[in-house]
DNA sequence: CTTTTTTGTGCACCTTCCGGACGAACAGAT
DNA sequence: ATCTGTTCGTCCGGAAGGTGCACAAAAAAG
C-alpha cells in the first residue's frame, strides 16, 4: 500500500473528490457530482460504485430534485457514510477538564466537564481526562476498541517537536508531555494542540468563522493566546508556538507579568486579572461574569484591540473572532471593534470584522474533536 | 483547451513534475527523474520525448555519472531548456525607478536605474518606466515582441480587487491603478505588487531566505512595510494589503504620521525622518549611509525589533530578514536582535534568526521579474 | 576479455477515463 | 390515457496513459 502507481493515484483522487464534495456540500447526485468535479457522467458511476461497494457512501431513501427546471427522471442522491466507530475531544483548561465523544461525522455523543486545580496537578487532569473519556464513551455506547483518535489541547504553547509544555507557566506540568501521557492512558493515538489553535479551528469548521480563510481567532479567558488561520489552514509557526499574543506590551509600567516582562496585555485583560483588579472596590465576590458588566467601557477590549490592530495591519484577516469565557461579552467586542478602527489603517480596519464566536466555552474541545477526526480520516 | 480530460491532466501533471524537478534539482538523468517522481523508467522516457520535442527540455551534452558508484552506463542528463524570450521587473520607489531585463530562467541582461520625483508625478514616472524597459530591452537584444510579462512594485498598498494605490500616500497616483498604466504603455500583460512583497519573494527564491517557509521581510527605506511569507507562500491578506507593520504605535506622544496618528513606528525610523532628527547637529549634509553610522546605539534597530518582537510572537517565523536601503546596516541587526530577545518569548526569539537581505538594493527589482516569471510560466 | 551495473527504449498488457447510445423516471401538454 | 421533452444512471467500445519485462548500449571492475 506504500507505493501507488500512477493510475491508481489517479483513482485515488478521484475518489477523494468525490468524499470531500460530499462533506462539503451535503448529498448529492451522481449527475451533480459529475458537474461538481468536472469528471464524466460515466466515470462519476463507475467510482460511486466503487465506492458504495467499499462502504464509504451510501444511496440515501429520498431521492433529489433534477438539475434545473421539475422535468427530468428524479436522480437517486449518494451521501457520505459515517464510518463506524467515535473519536473524543479533550479541553484541559487551568481549572477544568472538558471532554466530548463525537462519531466520525462530528456529531457529539456525549460531554462533559469537571473542575479541578489542573495548573498544580498535571497527572490528576490526565488521570480524570481519561477516566471522563472513558465515562463518554460508555454514555455514547461506544465499545472502547471503536474509539479511533483523540485530539486534546493544553491552555499552553507546545513545541511542535518535543510536544512538550515549556515549563514556567503550569508547575505541575514540566516536561510532560500531554499528547503521550493520554496515549499511554487510553490506547490510542492522541495528538495535542494548543487550546487557541483549536478554538480556532473549531470557529472555522463550524462556527462563527465557516467559509472564511484568513481569521484571528483570540481566546480571552484565564490566559489569552490567538489561534491563526491563513489561507484557510491553521499556521503554526516554526516550531509550533505561534499566537502567542497575551505578552505584547501595553504600558511600560504596568504589572510584573510571569513571562518576566512588564506591562503584558495579558496582565490586562485574563480574567483573573481582571477580577483581583476589581474585586477591592466592590462587597459581593466577583463572577467572570459580573467582570464584563463592571468593563463597560471597555477598557479589556480596547488593550486587546490595540494589539490585534498591530496584527491586523501585518496580515489582513477577514475577521477576528472573540471567543473564550470572556469573548461573548458585548463590551469586549465593542471595545476591540473601537481600537481596531482607532490604530489599524483605515483599509484593513474596513476588511477587518469583529464577531464573537458561536461555540463559547465548548470551542475547544469541539476543535480538539475535529483535530481527532481530521487525523483519523486520511 | 479550457477543458482538459482527466488523463490529460494527469499527463500535464507529470510533464510539470518532471520540470519543477529540473527547475529544483538542475539537470538530471531520465532514471533520476524517475526516482524523483516515483514514475517508472519507460514512463519517464516517454514524456521527456514529448518535452523535447516541444522544446521545453534538451539533451545537455556531457553525461552524468551513473547513480551509485563508478559502475553502469553513463545516464544522459536533460535540463530545462531556458524558454525563448525575456521578462521584466520594475521596482518603483518613492525617488527611483529601477528597471530590470530577464531571461525566463531569471538571469538579468539589462538593468538600469534612474532617480526622480515618483511621488508626485504618477504618470511622468510611468513612462519614464517604459522607456527603461525600451531601452533594457534594446540592451540585452531582445524583440519587444519577446517580452512575455513585466512585474512592478510600488511602495505602497495595493488593493487586490482595484489594483489601485490607497488615496493619500503618493499624491501623484491618485485613483491609478499601476498595473494597467504600465500594461498599458508596453502592451505586455503587467502585474502589479508591494514592494515589500516582492522584496520578500526576492530574498526567498535567491537571497537570505532561500529554503525557508515561514519568513518576515522587512523593508525599511523611504518607508517600513514587511513581506509576510507563510507556509512559503507570500500572504497578502483578504484584501491584498497585509505587512502593513509601519503604523505600530512605539510612542503615545510621537510626531504625527502622514496616516494621522501619532508615534508610528514610520515616524522613528524610515531614513528621510532619521536624516532630518540628525540633521541639525552636524554641518556636513548628512545621506542616508551616514545616518547608519550614527545610530550605532541601534534606536532605530530596537524601535523596529519591538514591533517585530510582537509579531514573532504571533507568527513564530524562521528568519526576520532586513532589506531596504537601511537593511543591511549592522547596527539596525543588532537593535533588532535585541529587542526581538528582549520583548518576544523565548522560546519564539531562540527560533528566529535575524539576518540582512543579501540583494540589497536590488531585492525589489528582481522579485519583480520573480512575479513576472510566475505569470507567465504556466 | 568477461562480468557487473546502470541506463534508455520497444512491446504487450492493464487500468482509467470518455463519448455515444440506451433505457428509466418523472412533468407537462394534448 | 398518451405523447413529448428532459434529466438521470448505466453499458459498451475505444482512446490515452502508465507499467513490467526484455534487451541493447555503455561504461567500470575483475
Amino acid at each position: 500500500m506504500v507505493t501507488a502507481g500512477a493510475l491508481e493515484r489517479l483513482r485515488d483522487g478521484n475518489r477523494r473528490a468525490i468524499t470531500s464534495l460530499l462533506a462539503n456540500e451535503g448529498p448529492m447526485s451522481r449527475a451533480d457530482l459529475a458537474r461538481g468535479t468536472g469528471l464524466s457522467r460515466t466515470t462519476i458511476s463507475s467510482l460511486v460504485t466503487d465506492l458504495i461497494g467499499s462502504g464509504d457512501i451510501v444511496e440515501t431513501a429520498d431521492r433529489g430534485r433534477p438539475h434545473k427546471g421539475g422535468s427530468g427522471r428524479p436522480p437517486h442522491l449518494v451521501a457520505l457514510s459515517v464510518p463506524r466507530g467515535a473519536v473524543a475531544g479533550v479541553d484541559i483548561g487551568h481549572g477544568h477538564v472538558r471532554v466530548a465523544v463525537a462519531d466520525r461525522s462530528g456529531v457529539v455523543l456525549a460531554e462533559e466537564i469537571d473542575t479541578l486545580d489542573v495548573d498544580e496537578h498535571g497527572v490528576a487532569a490526565l488521570d480524570r481526562a481519561a477516566g471522563m473519556v472513558r465515562d463518554g464513551l460508555a454514555t455514547a455506547r461506544v465499545e472502547r476498541s471503536d474509539l479511533h483518535a483523540v485530539g486534546m489541547c493544553v491552555p499552553a504553547p507546545l513545541d511542535r517537536r518535543s510536544a512538550r509544555i515549556r515549563t514556567g507557566i503550569m508547575p505541575g506540568w514540566r516536561h510532560l508531555s500531554p499528547g503521550d501521557e493520554l496515549q499511554r492512558r487510553l490506547d490510542v493515538p492522541t495528538f495535542a494542540d494548543n487550546d487557541a489553535n483549536l478554538g480556532a479551528l473549531a470557529e472555522l469548521g463550524r462556527g462563527a468563522a465557516r467559509g472564511l480563510t484568513d481569521v484571528l481567532y483570540v481566546k480571552v479567558a484565564s490566559g489569552l493566546g490567538a489561534g491563526v488561520v491563513l489561507g484557510g489552514r491553521l499556521h503554526r509557526g516554526a516550531t509550533g508556538i505561534a499566537g502567542e499574543i497575551g505578552h505584547v506590551q501595553v504600558g511600560e509600567d504596568g504589572q510584573v507579568c510571569r513571562c518576566g516582562n512588564r506591562g503584558c496585555l495579558e496582565t490586562v485583560v485574563s480574567a483573573p486579572r481582571l477580577v483581583a483588579l476589581l474585586q477591592p472596590a466592590y462587597d459581593e465576590e466577583l463572577t467572570v461574569e459580573s467582570v464584563l458588566e463592571l468593563d463597560a467601557d471597555g477598557d479589556a477590549g480596547r488593550s486587546v484591540g490595540r494589539a490585534l490592530a498591530d496584527l491586523c495591519n501585518s496580515l489582513n484577516p477577514e475577521a477576528v473572532v472573540l471567543g473564550g469565557s470572556l469573548g461573548t461579552s458585548a463590551s469586549l467586542a465593542a471595545g476591540v471593534r473601537a481600537a481596531v478602527d482607532r490604530y489599524a489603517q483605515p483599509d484593513t480596519a474596513a476588511a477587518v470584522r469583529v464577531v464573537a464566536g458561536e461555540l463559547g466555552d465548548r470551542a475547544e474541545v469541539l476543535g480538539a474533536v475535529s483535530l481527532a477526526m481530521a487525523k483519523v480520516a486520511p
